[in-house]
DNA sequence: AATCAATAGTTGTATATACAACTATTTCGG
DNA sequence: CCGAAATAGTTGTATATACAACTATTGATT
């Protein structure tokens, strides 16, 4: 691996320092989405699956509402509903619709749901190994500059 | 906007600085993509079609061939034949079998295309104006963070 | 020259995503 | 208390993506 003009063989300079930051995130969430699903595709979950199930165990043994979930999701266009339904037919979560606000659906992680992100982030830390190419100071430089870019 | 952790109500701490900058560049990936979604669909193109349109931009008034169209893409999954022959059906660009290796297909783009990508980088760059809220030098050490975490 | 391997694209199909329209429940103003 | 508005999820459907199997053409080996 190399710049991102060698990965994507641009032949063109970038118009601006900005413009090429843009591709470069994209091109680097490609990347590592790319990796984390390969990563979890024995487990049988995506990545997006995986993530849900984080969140979840965030606020264990307390359950998340649905839409407490869509909006912690990375991608916000994905489907809480179905991919919470994923989950539930493979007993990684427990569904049940809350009894003082019956619009309200609460979705808790169950004890397989945990033993599975528990076995995953043990692999987690071998892949996580090849991300220390970069110090820490430039993990946390690099966090900085993208909660600045949003902003 | 503000910190990953408040964008997506994180309760827990990170586990390190490499896990949530991973996080970080899949959810700020996410937010790109999306504003670029928003701003395309008035041009009635995803933001992948865009991108190919660039990448044959690149090359004119070359053509480029389909599998260099497809290791150039940011999104090495999707499927260039489908992608192509859309921006065909678009008149956004032309595509033609190669004489002398018949097997492969060469795609340029078209008056129509290049007219569209001018329209779309004219309107860009308000957006772009959005991104400096990071400086130039910090999107110079974001881009070399990027190139070495992916080494 | 005939066969096998490699290259370049295409197509089938299952799954996932995007977007809007829909149902059910609760809250609020009059 | 009634009806309108707001909230929480669900579902329909068109499009897109992932992955593998497929065709066609060319190159290499003997």
């Amino acid at each position: 691996m190399g710049t991102i003009e060698e990965e994507i063989k641009q032949q063109k300079k970038f118009g601006s320092e900005y413009e090429k930051a843009v591709v470069n995130i994209l091109y680097t969430s490609s990347w590592l989405y790319n990796n984390n699903a390969v990563r979890m595709k024995k487990y049988g979950i995506t990545p997006e699956q995986y993530n849900v199930l984080r969140i979840l165990r965030g606020a264990y043994p307390k359950p998340t509402m649905l839409g407490d979930i869509t909006c912690r999701m990375l991608d916000k266009s994905s489907n809480a509903t179905r991919l919470v339904e994923k989950l539930r037919l493979k007993a990684l979560v427990d569904r049940q619709v809350c009894e003082s606000n019956r619009r309200q659906v609460d979705i808790k992680i169950t004890a397989e749901g945990l033993s599975l992100l528990t076995q995953i982030d043990n692999e987690s830390d071998e892949w996580y190994e090849n991300l220390k190419a970069i110090t820490k100071t430039e993990a946390q430089e690099l966090n900085r500059i993208l909660d600045k870019l949003r902003s």
